[in-house]
DNA sequence: CGGTCCATTGAGCACCATCAAGACTTGTGG
DNA sequence: CCACAAGTCTTGATGGTGCTCAATGGACCG
């Protein structure tokens, strides 16, 4: 099991690289750019995969339903990400929901023009593989980290995870307990009692309602 | 969350059932046959992805490595499903070990000659792109389970899954409770105490030493 | 100053893994 | 065929982890 948890980061180059320039052009009239704020959803889970999507700015959640209707988190996408391509491909429903967590640009490529897309140009659909490849191990790693690790090393985890992405003001760690602690797999009580505790061991500091990390090595080791 | 979790069942066309002649015969010719048996794994999980495989005959259990070197079974696979494609598109190791519950043939198809394939062949990238999201969805739904279904609703899954692939008895139901438990997920204990409270409530029957199922439609509500 | 939202803290408990012992089966050698 | 051994299944007792429900404490804002 490896790392699996925690914050999007930059992937390698574009799924769309390899496309001839006629191709682009194509794929550039077909699709349409739209803009999404906080909590619109791009699409459902159980809703007709009829689009692929190309992220070009934000962040987007990946998140499917409890019984409760309680979100369980399978992921972040960020710029350069495509979302909704197994749905496409499989030609069912979607089975996630796509939740931009801050205002998010993406390209709509409607799902003919996307498979045809796919079906026609070897080069982007081998790329796709890998890109598959890729995601679905690194949810493989997230699902089995819930399964398997306690919530003390999956929060130090998504914290060193959503911390090492910029400088000091830690960009993408959610405001909202409670969406931190879906992220890493949890309530928010049971949150606030692991970071208080991590508090008290001198790990972390929990001062005006931010979150810094006072004993780095200390954050790895729980995490390893 | 879907089905997802019990028994492997038989999928739709082969993978392979795209190519040309020409190319089935140079598939043919680079890859070797050979026939495992029980408990002699395929391929291991962290070992360089050298091939990928294609399953004649038997039924293969596919699982990764917990902390304490435990199983955690992710699926099965059986005739005309590929195994180890993954890893080989990544270009790494395996992610996961396949072994064998009963004696099975497969061929071995060269990491090279596997990546060339698919590679020229549009129709056959196209078709793994559909395989892989299949897959892909079921582990996930199996895992998800995993987090959020108890034990006794898994059970009654893996029971009917398993249960209903052929007439009574029951074909790929494991002799060892301990492997029962590992493909539900759970440990032989608990899965001992499920499925005698199962027999106090007259679902299930447990003479000599077999799974019987006395009330199929209670059954169904506990897996629901 | 009340009100609302959120974080925190407490108490209780459900679920399931673990450890340990006993019951039963199966296999083996005398 | 019996006796003993090894493996497997069962049952009991215990404990840990983390969720739920409920109450309290602050912060921000009208």
């Amino acid at each position: 099991v490896k790392f699996g948890i925690g914050a999007w980061s930059p992937r390698a180059g574009s799924l769309f690289s390899c496309l001839t320039p006629g191709q682009l052009t194509g794929l550039r009239d077909a699709q349409t750019w739209r803009s999404y704020e906080a909590g619109q959803s791009i699409y459902y889970e159980a809703t007709p995969a009829f689009a692929a999507f190309n992220v070009h700015e934000g962040l987007v959640k990946i998140w499917r339903m409890g019984h409760a209707g309680d979100q369980h988190v399978l992921g972040l996408r960020g710029p350069g990400d495509v979302l909704g391509y197994r749905a496409v491909i499989a030609g069912g429903s979607y089975a996630v929901t796509a939740d931009p967590l801050e205002r998010t640009t993406a390209a709509t490529i409607p799902r003919e023009v996307f498979v045809t897309l796919v079906r026609d140009n070897p080069r982007l659909a081998f790329r796709l593989l890998e890109v598959m490849a890729d995601r679905t191990l690194e949810t493989e790693d997230r699902l089995l980290a819930r399964v398997l690790d306690s919530v003390i090393k999956r929060t130090a985890r998504v914290l060193l995870a959503l911390g090492r992405e910029h400088g000091e003001p830690a960009p993408h760690l959610p405001k909202k307990r409670e969406d931190l602690a879906r992220l890493i797999g949890t309530t928010p009580e049971t949150l606030s009692r692991t970071l208080h505790s991590l508090e008290s061991r001198g790990i972390l500091d929990l001062s005006n309602r931010e979150i810094h990390v006072r004993d780095m090595s200390s954050l790895r080791h729980l995490a390893d």
